[in-house]
DNA sequence: CGGGCGAAATAACATAGGTGAGGGTCAAGC
DNA sequence: GCTTGACCCTCACCTATGTTATTTCGCCCG
């Protein structure tokens, strides 16, 4: 008998595949589970940065789940502001079932270079079908997902500006980190002060104060597309951040001490 | 054989089940279906105003759906101020897979005294083990519900305290139209303007001032409980209110030529 | 029918964050 | 080695919205 194979989570930055990755948080998954989601994730493409995966307007065909790179959904008004409404980190799928709507009520665009699967609705009902502990981790996935929402909207209604940045860094720095891209307070970072000021509704230039307000407090460093979070507790102190939302205490999840 | 049923829609805050209303938006119910649902609604009781239906923490047991009242998610930062992130009319469903969950990561609280069914998980999947139509049209529900809450991430993000107030107004006409609790730019409105600050990340005081400014410029009524739209299309277009996140256009369903 | 209370309305003043404009840096491409 | 274009950073000024406080309204209840 081989020796089970170990799936290494040590490293920063990890190529392992972030869906099983992510999925794990909530459910344990057999090597079979794993083998499906591999399987069904085999169709992938390529986005290049600020191209849309999907527009507004257009009718869903596939589930896109992230394989690498960062996304982001926007809607935008007609007065020209937008507003980023939800970013996508390596191990996310984009709505489970959009494919029984008519027509996208937003876009899908590429924050980086993008590498991502584009799974067909029956690849999906095949995947739900046959698997029933995917499929709960995949109801799990879009329990979380809604939950974002909702703290982005608590975020935007009601924290202040210093506050608003903290809590999305840091919630950013977590979700990474539960898929094993993160880890003694750094990641990758490639926001660029212009995406923030439309997650955040704030504008450039306010981000820009912000973030040497958050600097100048030695809570983090950002720069060259690098995240590092000095001073994770007074991070979370002064956001207010609490990580219930994101729904990681599962099955012996064991997750970095520093997260 | 005897003549088809025919349920009217036609009466001002009918008391028709808004479930099944709320779902034939997305698809045709049978007899069946509609007896399946109202089977599994059976079980419900009552919240008095400003009660918590469920409290951020607890353990989520049922799915709750709203026969008849107001309801709202909300919460509460640790500084005291409260965001309210969504409402519920009659018809909405509170999370069809929340019972996964370990814990809630935020409140539902009555805004009116409220009639609310408590479905068990058990009750949940023999009701899509058995009734396609009917899971296809609860996935819609949940699809619609996250288009919602994106909706008000740029309404928080984006839009003014006039346009952003404009908007939610519509909104709300718009779903109570849709299970025939809203006619001719009237419904039912009892929400505060406290809740309104609540729901908009405004103060109750700008609240205030710019529900002067809508009644000012003849695009609303507003009192004793009772919303009056005057001109819906101001309204629409103050608010850049853009009706496809709702997802209505569905099988020949029929909307007030109003709305 | 009068007291009490939640909600609505106003007012005077304060400030977080927006606006518009300009300059600096760095890497990519010719 | 120059141009171009993202991106970042700063400044001076402005305004939408917040704050605190007081008054008024409408309604329930004894």
């Amino acid at each position: 008998m081989p020796p089970p194979t170990v799936v290494s989570r040590s490293f920063l930055f990890s190529s392992e595949p972030a869906v099983a990755s992510k999925l794990e948080a909530f459910a344990r998954l057999s090597a079979d589970d794993r083998a499906a989601l591999a399987e069904a994730t085999h169709n992938f493409r390529y986005v290049e940065p600020r191209r849309d995966l999907i527009s507004e307007g257009d009718k869903p065909r596939f589930v896109h789940l992230v394989l690498d790179g960062w996304a982001c959904r926007y809607k935008q008004l007609p007065d020209g502001k937008r507003q980023i409404v939800s970013l996508f980190v390596p191990g996310d799928f984009c709505d489970i079932n959009v494919y029984i709507l008519k027509a996208m009520d937003h876009s899908i665009a590429a924050i980086t270079r993008l590498k991502v699967a584009m799974i067909t609705p029956d690849e999906m009902s095949a995947l739900t079908s046959e698997r029933p502990r995917v499929t709960q981790a995949l109801w799990w996935h879009e329990l979380v997902t809604a939950a974002v929402q909702r703290e982005w909207t608590l975020n935007l209604g009601q924290r202040s500006a210093y506050e608003r940045l903290a809590h999305l860094l840091v919630e950013l720095y977590m979700r990474l980190n539960a898929v094993g891209r993160a880890q003694d307070g750094r990641c990758d970072f490639p926001l660029t002060q212009n995406d923030l000021a439309d997650a955040t509704g704030l504008t450039a230039v306010h981000v820009n104060r912000t973030l040497q307000e958050l600097r100048r407090d030695g809570l983090i460093e950002l720069e060259r597309k690098q995240l590092h979070i000095l001073d994770m507790e007074r991070m979370k102190d002064v956001s207010m951040f609490n990580a219930n939302y994101l729904h990681l205490d599962h099955e012996g999840r064991h997750l970095d001490a520093n997260a």
